[in-house]
DNA sequence: GCCGTTTTCGGCCCGACTGTTTTCAGTCG
């Protein structure tokens, strides 16, 4: 079982003790496995098979009592204790929590004192006023349930990143210009660059807070605004988005930004950590006692902790605050250290400008190579090339590359990996080009088994240099498919195989977790943007924001090499 | 339910906004 899967099933049983009030550290008890277990790198289900029960309990979070729940779930595929909660609130009670404004309180007399089982239920309830009979729901208040159930059918939950970030951008230099606003940052899950956004997190600093909330909740882009204060005020866009803006003083602004960033289980673990040393963090500063020690910066606030800097992409709770207190946090891969892009198309396929087009952006990026690697014949939907349409690419490139002095085109191709694991160009072909990146667009139902041989055969071509998007994954619309990541990864460090992180905005593939298992396991990463078209060389962000959260830096990359230490790499 | 550089028992992060109230509980992050 993967680790995604078990943590729900987790998660789900913390929902229902939230419900049924039980013990609230339980509750968080049950919040901390599941975040530590989406977190971790190896798989649960492994650890399990190699150590057993003692083994899990060495995860940070996992005791006797979720050790044995896991157990059960690992060996049955079910939770009998999730199924013995839901006798008492079936799923479709649980689901009404995803209206805003309804909490676990609310949940639970909707149900047993109303009878009311589901979030329609709940909708045709309103419209009828039948919640007037609950103590302390009125006319307000039965406004905004409608209006959340409203906003919650329209949402489809998370984000991609490559559409929050843009917006938040707007919302930012919106905000940023005003003459009244001195510092203005994105906080957040959007400043930790995850894969997907649940809302936008503003942080202002300002001379006219009441002025500044007038201004932000009155964004052309703003459709509803559900709360409005000097200090916080909270919006739903025109996208279904919410969007939150804090506003702070000038000396809070270091704790502030560090608390509106989160994660949530990060700022705990920091908060207890004060109190250890007796001290205390709020969004406010650090204090001893009644006396501010720090908060004008995040740099302040982590100084007063006795700890590094830790980078926000990093602020997960997973290991970063112990190697911060020993100061063994890695440097993090920074965008410029990015001297070329390894993977992309051009108008021979499905991209829509030409090679010369691509290579004069990307020399514009400041790149000093860039490898064109278009499809191969069997992909017949994107145009892959025949043999002789390669050859002719391969003479244009040549021709090029003396247009443009100080810059390099790779000639690559992006060949496909078919069923049994061989490829769509003979050796003799590929042995021509420079670079050779591998992916499956095919079968994508096989076994895990038999997609673990297939590309693993893939690998062992000494030709092969990338592995691109290995996992096949499209957020949103197709679900990995089955592949032994671990063993892959062991097998790539043997044949020294690069494995790709894709930066287009629905792929993310490898994802930050798996980025941090190669890491450990030796294996090079190559950090490509997949582009189709010039803008789509901007992408390389999204790829370095998730390199960063798996803790990569600039020696972990292929593509930070200078051109000729690259290409001896390459051989 | 987890955890331990005082601890194997007794702690467990902190604060703002809303609606419906006359002082606060619920919700959210």
């Amino acid at each position: 079982m993967e680790n995604a899967a078990l943590a729900k099933i987790l998660s789900q049983i913390s929902i229902i003790l939230e419900l049924k009030e039980d013990n609230l550290f339980k509750i968080r008890s049950y919040q901390k496995a599941v975040s530590n277990i989406e977190n971790l790198a190896e798989s649960v289900s492994e650890i399990y098979k190699k150590g057993g029960r003692k083994a899990l309990e060495e995860i940070d979070g996992i005791g006797s009592g979720i050790s044995e729940r896991i157990e059960e779930i690992l060996t049955t595929g079910k939770s009998s204790y999730l199924e013995e909660l839901h006798k008492d609130i079936p799923e479709s009670v649980v689901e009404m929590l995803g209206v805003q404004g309804v909490g676990p309180k609310l949940v639970i007399r909707l149900y047993k004192d109303l009878g009311i089982k589901s979030v329609d239920e709940l909708l045709s309830a309103a419209k009828k006023g039948v919640l007037e009979k609950l103590d302390g729901v009125r006319e307000k208040r039965i406004e905004n349930i409608i209006k959340g159930i409203e906003n919650l059918k329209k949402m489809d939950k998370k984000h991609l990143i490559g559409e929050a970030l843009p917006y938040a951008e707007i919302l930012l230099r919106s905000i940023g210009e005003k003459p009244f606003v001195s510092k203005a940052i994105i906080c957040g899950s959007l400043r930790r660059m995850k894969e997907t956004i649940g809302d936008i997190d503003i942080l202002a600093v300002s001379s006219d807070p009441k002025r500044l909330s007038d201004v932000f909740t009155s964004l052309p882009q703003v459709i509803r605004v559900t709360a409005k204060g000097e200090t916080k005020s909270s919006v739903v866009l025109e996208n279904n988005m919410n969007a939150d803006l804090r506003i702070v003083k000038e000396d809070e602004f270091g704790s502030a930004s560090h608390y509106f960033t989160g994660s949530k289980q990060h700022n705990i673990k920091i908060r207890k950590i004060a109190i250890s040393k007796g001290l205390k963090v709020s969004e406010y500063g650090v204090f001893k006692g009644s006396k501010r020690i720090a908060g004008k910066t995040e740099d302040e606030l982590f100084n007063a902790l006795g700890m590094q800097y830790i980078p926000p992409e990093l602020r997960e709770d997973s290991g970063e605050i112990e190697a911060a207190q020993r100061k063994t946090l890695p440097n993090l891969l920074e965008i410029t250290d990015i001297k070329g892009d390894l993977h992309m198309h051009s108008d021979y396929t499905d991209g829509t400008a030409s090679i010369e087009e691509m290579a004069r952006a990307a020399k514009k990026l400041g790149y000093k190579y860039i490898a064109i690697t278009d499809h191969s014949k069997s992909t017949k939907v994107a145009g892959g090339l025949t043999e002789k349409e390669l050859l002719k690419q391969m003479d244009e490139i040549d021709g090029i590359n003396k247009k443009l002095p100080g810059f390099k085109i790779l000639k690559g191709s992006e060949v496909d990996i078919l069923k049994d694991g061989s490829l769509d160009f003979s050796d003799g072909l590929l042995s021509r080009l420079d670079i050779i990146v591998a992916s499956i667009h095919s079968g994508f139902s096989a076994s895990k088994d038999e997609m673990t041989k297939r590309i693993i055969k893939a690998m062992r071509n000494k030709l092969v240099n990338i592995i691109a998007h290995p996992t096949g994954r499209l957020l949103g619309k197709r679900l990995p498919y089955e592949v032994d990541i671990e063993k892959i990864l062991s097998e790539a460090a043997k044949t020294h195989t690069i494995f790709e992180l894709n930066s287009y905005p629905d792929r993310l593939d490898l994802n930050d977790v798996h980025c941090r298992l190669a890491k450990e396991k030796g294996v090079k990463i190559s950090i490509n943007t997949d582009s189709h078209s010039t803008n789509n060389l901007l992408y390389m962000k999204f790829g370095v924001g998730t390199a960063r959260r798996g803790w990569l830096t600039k020696k972990d990359v292929i593509n930070t090499l200078g051109l000729k230490d690259l290409l001896d790499y390459l051989k």
